[in-house]
DNA sequence: GATGAATGAGGGTTCATTCAT
DNA sequence: GATGAATGAACCCTCATTCAT
């Protein structure tokens, strides 16, 4: 027990001021953005004086680089966790669906200084060392097309990359665009409430598109 | 006389030298987001002197609304010639398909501006007056889609708005989120010269998803 | 009459008020030096609002570089004003060590900024841009001594260059280390009220050095 | 006994810790200046904790007194061996001289901190605590000169305090001058190479000036 | 004796906006 | 209509110094 408050003694709570700051930097950075955001804010929001930044920070860019790292390894993790899966495709793909939905909504803040990232031309993100490159998805959902294929469940031609930009976009858009998008199609879209149709919405159309396809009627009291 | 016509060459400069503002206004505020712009940096692209923005204009504000605003128009315009169209839904989705895509490749400034006013929740957008309220492409994809029903050529349950929505995410996204995602995907994916494959991806994937359909070979020989 | 003060407007004072930051410039640069002077006692001095130092200037350094300029400048006229004189070599050395004492009694921010600027090993002298590249001086010294060689009045194996610097130095140094050379000396030496003598040491101790000269008492009268 | 032992490496460590900040300081120091310098430089430099600055010293500033102390002395040490030495004018003269040069070349930061002392009206300077007040030189100086002129061999009229003044400044201001004077007189002057050449002109000068001198043949070939 | 976390004051620089011509 | 000088507020960052362990 002793042991335990003794290994870190956190004399004056160096750990924990570094980890508030860093919190409060991933806030205040996807809210405001890397530029328009300040380090007063950042500050005000921890609870830290303002020189403690640069105590344990180099500058306002290498805390923004790890703010966005920190927000970046929880995705990273899920795409492990959804990597490691092995599942028919049609399933493979529903749970992808389900798991970014939920992921994005739960972390408004990944939205966000993708977005910014992305204004940004990438300059961070492409600095940032992560510990895999490719994606690990792609392989899983690889394996479980090739599998379809085989069976002659799914149609052929299909690029693995472009259907996973695709599924993701699919996602992604749906929290990135709210505000623009629901000018243009009412109030009633695009709201947290309308989540569950909109993924039901997503894998229909990931699995079937539009048109009529020989075992529609089955899919869809399968799926639900 | 001669005064008169002496005298209009001063309105026709001003009017060219609000143009020249509003379009350097276009590129700085897309570039560099509305707050990060500067006024300096606008007036040093349009070749005018500084106080005249607020001759034309009341503040950086109102300059960014109008900005924004004659943005939006050639989307819409865009919108309202698309929702003029009379087709089969298959050859509309593809029509829509490339037109977002050409429109959104030829305006960044677009993509851009747009992924901003989501960041900013929409603050300027949803205060712009624009001529009609909903998309006018909606009716004309919900006609061509009731058609295709009553065919049973499509399937049920399609809820059109949430179809226009993946519909133009799909486009969108390839452009919006292009640097983040070049990371996870290698560097082939997401570039300008890919684009024509990106294209029949969508369309394949809207009308048909991943999944056999029946006639799909057919499909395949009229598409192209 | 009018088209005097048309010519130079001066609306709201542009250059009055930049000249005036060049001289404030000037002075608190040679007090405290490049780094320890700040913007603030610069626009104090020169009662000028902070922002406009930007205005005219790009920045600190800049500000910096082009004070240094103006008073490079003036030593410089002095050299070119010394460089055209044609005097035997006895009356130039002494002209040349009475007017260098003269700039550096009256010039004591050349001093300081020329001493500031060694301790940055000329980081920004030598990226002033000068008139001219050596000193016009050393022509005239050269051509006089030569004369005196021919002469038989001075003595073979004298570098002009060394003996510019020797008579520079032997200025320069007595208001630049002033105050820890007087702790070593006792109070009375190096004091303004000690110029004149200290005037005739150094031509005595140029012409003659130590030691006894054949015609040494003939110089002392024509002298003085 | 053993306790006794086991507690005197830490005072050990202790004195070593604090000529360690001490040697780091003027390194620092003449570097930077005293103002310029921070406290973190000195530790750095002095591998030892911040912290340790207000352990053995009470703060920036006295650590610069007594780091500007320690290089004074070495230089009254110089002085002191100078002083007891009973030479020939002219030999004393020309071991000054190059004693002189040595000590500047040996020791930059005794130059630098010297300088900026200067640009500081002396402030720590005066209130160090030196041993002597006079220069133990300008006593052997004078009997030596006394001696000479009593046997004829030096002008009358020299001024011991003026005259040790002109030696030093001939040695100091090459060193503390360099850069802008190497920009007036081109590259080849004033460079570390050339310092033998340099002393030679300098004993030259303060012997005979630059007049020709009845036994001025002679001298030349006994000094070299 | 030694460590490193915490703090307040101040400096350089940027920017939108207004004023005088 | 057009020009450019002038201003105050705010932001990032640095530094000497003190406090807690």
């Amino acid at each position: 027990m002793a042991s335990k408050t003794a290994r870190k003694p956190a004399r004056r709570n160096a750990q924990a001021t570094r980890l508030r700051l860093l919190r409060a930097a991933v806030k205040v950075f996807a809210w405001h953005g890397p530029r328009a955001a300040t380090i007063d804010d950042i500050c005000t929001q921890a609870r830290v004086n303002k020189r403690m930044v640069y105590h344990y920070f180099k500058d306002k860019d290498d805390l923004y680089q790890q703010a966005l790292m920190s927000v970046y390894e929880k995705f990273y993790s899920l795409e492990v966790e959804l990597g490691s899966m092995l599942l028919p495709a049609e399933q493979l793909l529903e749970m992808l669906v389900r798991r970014y939905y939920r992921f994005l909504a739960e972390h408004p803040t990944f939205v966000r200084l993708i977005a910014y990232e992305n204004l940004n031309r990438g300059r961070t993100a492409k600095r940032l060392v992560l510990r895999g490159q490719k994606a690990p998805v792609i392989t899983a959902l690889t394996l479980a097309l090739d599998k379809g294929k085989a069976e002659g469940r799914f149609r052929e031609g299909i690029d693995v990359a472009e259907l996973l930009v695709s599924i993701f976009a699919l996602c992604f858009f749906y929290f990135s665009n709210h505000y623009t998008m629901s000018r243009f199609l009412g109030a009633k879209a695009m709201t947290r409430a309308n989540m569950e149709p909109r993924v039901r919405h997503v894998v229909a159309l990931l699995l079937d598109g539009i048109s009529v396809h020989e075992s529609q009627s089955d899919k869809e009291h399968d799926e639900r």
